[in-house]
RNA sequence: GCCCGGGUGGCGGAACGGCAGACGCGGCGGACUCAAAAUCCGCUGUCCGAAAGGGCGUGUGGGUUCGAAUCCCACCCCGGGCACCA
């Protein structure tokens, strides 16, 4: 017989729900926020969270889901904390993958951008994330471009942006330059040719001027640790010393009216120990150093480094016999007074440093190695420890075999020596103390179609000229035909190549280079602020209320060059004017989410391993998958995507649904009237949710908060079924607060529900506040241990002094029997823990 | 190779230096059902034991501590980044 009631219980059906509150939050404008309403705002009163603008790839991918997962939950959670947040979205949309479907099937990438950019707009929309829509901006936007060339050009007037020669990876069968991505084993990915590397003219921002600031401003933003160790080990400060090796004649001296051969090293006070001096293969004495009888190798050399990557030549596998090579030519070490061989090896690379260094193998490994290898001398200037069993010794120790006539560091730890040895080389006269970085300016100019085009212009007469205001924005011809090999159809445009002179009026030509992406995304953030101002770049009145973002929530792959790129540009806009000169940091408070893997690998578009969440959708709604994200693993992690439990989640919710539904087949027999221990207990536990739901998001520790929904409703099940039931009110209290509370994260279910309880839109609900006299406890379990293992458990009040647990626990039944005589010591944390040492 | 993370039951994970394994998945059992599904309730690290109870247990090896998953050292394995994928 089946139960009349039970059949008339409305069901839960997501696929129903959702899209009427996806369509009710973009009607209600709820997420919106005006400019106009920010002037009278209390910066305190303003959020500005932002998740890591995506590349529109087409249809989401799971990885996507889970960033926008997480952005969502804290703008709806700030919201209903009161705030006015400030939560846009745009579109990374210049890129390689679209001009590699322009070169397949010949669609512009614009349409095909475009038409990627509705999809992924679709999908976000589907898992209920909200934004302000309307301050959309997409970095092939006209106006966007527009901004950007405006912004080169003032970079390029404040002495930000120069040219030089730079290595690019060229495929001499497609004859046209590729990206690493492209390059696959030395080999072009399009047509298998080998790759080699060429120079070319390139444009470059001068990061390197913000090197020291980029490094301090580290210590106040709150970013995760992790992060800001790999910032500053990217920048890479050291602090060393620079001198001239004398290049040495026939017999071994200094010879003179030649330039010494400049070399940078942390470890001056090792120089005693140097052996042999090594120039980068790319350094522009080597022809002068190379002897007339090793001319032949070294080009040979040189010529086996054309396919070769920086990492594998910063690498220290495999065999170092091949990896250098002697120039013929000797240096002289300036401590002791003595030639030494100057070699050529692949590790050392012009872009640091002076692009040669002093070898000193008894204190580097890889000088050690290559000593070894090429048969030089090995001298040790800090004595290892006895039991020192490795080969060169990096450690402090004192220094030996190191004093001349002038200098003596024997003894002296290395700190010690090395600021001795500093002082001396710069009253000797052969250099000075140096500070250097490990980090390189930006290149930024890429020899490809979809990108911001670089609005400068080329004159025979005039030169480089910047191209004029009134040009821009420059755009990307739509006229164009797609090579297969891959070649800018730029260079072949002539309606976009021809132009003419800006000074002179003569006929003059485009550059064809376009900007790298990362130049779109350094900025995105401050155009939010006012998308829609023609007049600036950013609107700096408003950048002062919403600046710098409060959150901003983005993959943990993005730690080092991205983040690298946006607190550069923010720093150049503020001293450039271009914003507000206060704002010198981008982003408050980062959180890098770990990634969603498929099969133990990263998941991307170029791996073919994405997962749709649409179908995902479809099956179990956009709440139960919102739920299995935020449930899976901490958002830091890395996620694996068979981990994912969508259907405990979506039983949860049904779970959810039966419990809070007005009609609800468990709530039919409900008490009135006076309070019962259960009730007290119920209540209780419902204001330690708000409590620690408010710590979980605020800590995003989403997983344990998604647990403690589950714990909490387990208990109200209990609570309904128990045989005096549930007290109407307490129940009442104890749904409400819990549907407040997961609002955040699945909003159209609560919100839904909520409707249906007639207690009005939970999003626009005020965030609960705990009761703390509800929060206080009045008995504990304390632990007994022995040893500091556990052997009883005993009930006490929470107030319990120091003495009265210690009498407790050696009272204890027990742990009588593990007692041998008088404890030896006894540690107290009372009330919840006594240690006895037997 | 270098820089940065991570490693806990069958699985995902939880745990201010203080009860290891919350919560979920899976599994097992029970209730309901003619039956099944769904739902509800219970058990579920491992070894010994009938049970009570006890031993062992957080990648491996050492250390600090009354007490270590947590701190330190070394090693192994997995992931991210390495400057033109974004």
């Amino acid at each position: 017989m089946a139960d009349p009631a039970s059949t008339e219980i409305p069901r839960y059906r997501p696929t129903d729900i959702e899209p009427r509150w996806q369509q009710r939050w973009l009607d209600d404008g709820t997420y919106e926020v005006d400019n106009d309403k920010i002037a009278s705002l209390d910066a305190d009163q303003v959020r500005y969270v932002l998740s890591m603008y995506p590349y529109p790839s087409g249809p989401a991918h799971i990885g996507h889901v889970r960033n926008y997962t997480f952005g969502d939950l804290l703008v709806r959670y700030h919201t209903m904390n009161g705030k006015t947040v400030l939560s846009p979205i745009g579109f990374d949309s210049f890129g390689l993958p679209a001009e590699n479907a322009a070169i397949k099937s010949g669609e512009h990438p614009r349409s095909f951008t475009n038409a990627r950019i509705e999809e992924l707009s679709s999908s976000l929309r589907r898992i209920g994330a909200v934004y302000d829509w309307r301050r959309m901006i997409k970095s092939h936007d006209p106006d966007y471009i527009l901004w950007n060339q405006r912004l080169f050009l003032t970079f390029y007037e404040s002495g930000l942006v120069y040219r030089k020669n730079s290595p690019v990876n060229w495929c001499s069968g497609c004859q046209t330059v590729l990206a690493n991505e492209q390059v696959v084993d030395g080999l072009c990915e399009r047509s298998d040719d080998p790759v080699e590397r060429r120079d070319m003219e390139q444009w470059f921002y001068r990061i390197t001027d913000y090197a020291q600031e980029l490094l301090d401003d580290l210590d106040h933003i709150e970013w995760p640790d992790r992060v800001k160790t790999m910032q500053r080990n990217w920048i890479g400060r050291s602090e060393g010393a620079q001198f001239g090796l004398p290049i040495a004649d026939a017999d071994g001296n200094a010879r003179t009216g030649t330039p010494p051969l400049e070399v940078y090293t942390t470890r001056p006070d090792t120089s005693f120990g140097m052996t042999f001096a090594v120039m980068s293969p790319e350094h522009p004495r080597v022809d002068e150093l190379t002897s007339a009888d090793q001319l032949e190798a070294v080009r040979a050399f040189q010529k086996s480094l054309d396919n070769k990557s920086e990492i594998d030549r910063l690498s220290t596998a495999g065999n170092i016999e091949k990896r250098g090579v002697f120039t013929g030519s000797h240096v002289v070490n300036p401590v002791t007074n003595t030639a030494i061989p100057l070699y050529l090896a692949d590790y050392v690379l012009t872009t640091y440093g002076t692009g040669a260094i002093m070898a000193v193998p008894g204190q580097d490994q890889r000088d050690w190695d290559f000593a070894k290898a090429y048969g030089l001398d090995i001298i040790r200037t800090v004595q290892p420890p006895d039991d020192f069993d490795g080969e060169a010794f990096t450690g402090d120790g004192p220094a030996i075999n190191s004093a001349n006539e002038k200098l003596d560091l024997n003894g002296m730890e290395v700190a010690e020596a090395k600021a001795k040895a500093t002082d001396w080389i710069e009253e000797a006269n052969l250099g000075t103390r140096q500070i250097n970085f490990r980090l390189r300016d930006w290149l930024l100019s890429r020899q490809r179609f979809w990108g911001c085009p670089i609005p400068m212009i080329y004159c025979d007469d005039c030169g480089l000229r910047p191209a004029p205001l009134s040009d821009l924005p420059i755009e990307a011809p739509d006229d164009v035909e797609f090579r297969p090999t891959g070649e800018s159809p730029l260079l072949y445009h002539e309606g976009f190549l021809n132009t003419t002179c800006p000074d002179c009026a003569k006929p003059a030509r485009r550059e064809t280079d376009t900007m790298d992406t990362f130049v779109d995304s350094s900025w995105y953030f401050l155009r939010f602020i006012d998308p829609w101002n023609m007049d600036t770049a950013v609107n700096s009145d408003l950048a002062e209320k919403f600046m710098p973002v409060d959150q901003y929530i983005g993959g943990i792959e993005h730690a080092i060059l991205h983040l690298m790129y946006a607190r550069f540009f923010t720093k150049a806009l503020a001293d450039t004017g271009l914003a507000p000169s206060g704002i010198r940091e981008p982003f408050r408070r980062l959180f890098t989410q770990g990634m969603v893997r498929m099969g133990g690998g990263k998941m991307s578009k170029s791996k073919g391993n994405t997962v749709a969440p649409e179908e995902t959708i479809d099956a179990h709604g956009a709440d139960a998958l919102r739920l299995a994200i935020l449930q899976v693993k901490p958002p830091a992690e890395d996620v694996d995507y068979e981990d994912f439990q969508i259907d405990g989640c979506e039983r949860f919710l049904q779970r959810l649904w039966r419990l809070a539904l007005p009609e609800s087949d468990l709530t039919t027999n409900m008490r009135t009237g006076e309070l019962t221990a259960a009730d007290t207990e119920i209540d209780k536990a419902t204001h330690h949710l708000i409590d620690r739901i408010t710590r979980d998001y605020e800590r995003w520790s989403y997983n344990t908060a998604v647990a403690a929904f589950m714990e909490f409703t387990n208990g109200l099940y209990k609570y309904v079924q128990a045989d005096d039931g549930a007290h109407a009110d307490t129940l009442a209290f104890a749904i409400d607060t819990m549907l407040a509370l997961m609002a955040p994260a699945v909003p159209h279910i609560t919100g839904e529900l909520v409707e249906r309880r007639q207690s009005g839109n939970v999003h626009l609900a005020a965030w609960p506040v705990a009761d703390e006299a509800k929060l206080v406890v009045d008995t504990v379990t304390m632990i007994v241990q022995v040893n500091g293992k556990v052997r009883d458990r005993i009930d006490v009040p929470a107030e319990i002094s120091d003495t009265d647990a210690e009498a407790l626990a050696i009272g204890s039944e027990a742990v009588a029997g593990y007692l041998d005589g008088e404890p030896k010591k006894v540690i107290v944390r009372a009330p919840k823990l006594v240690n006895i040492v037997a």
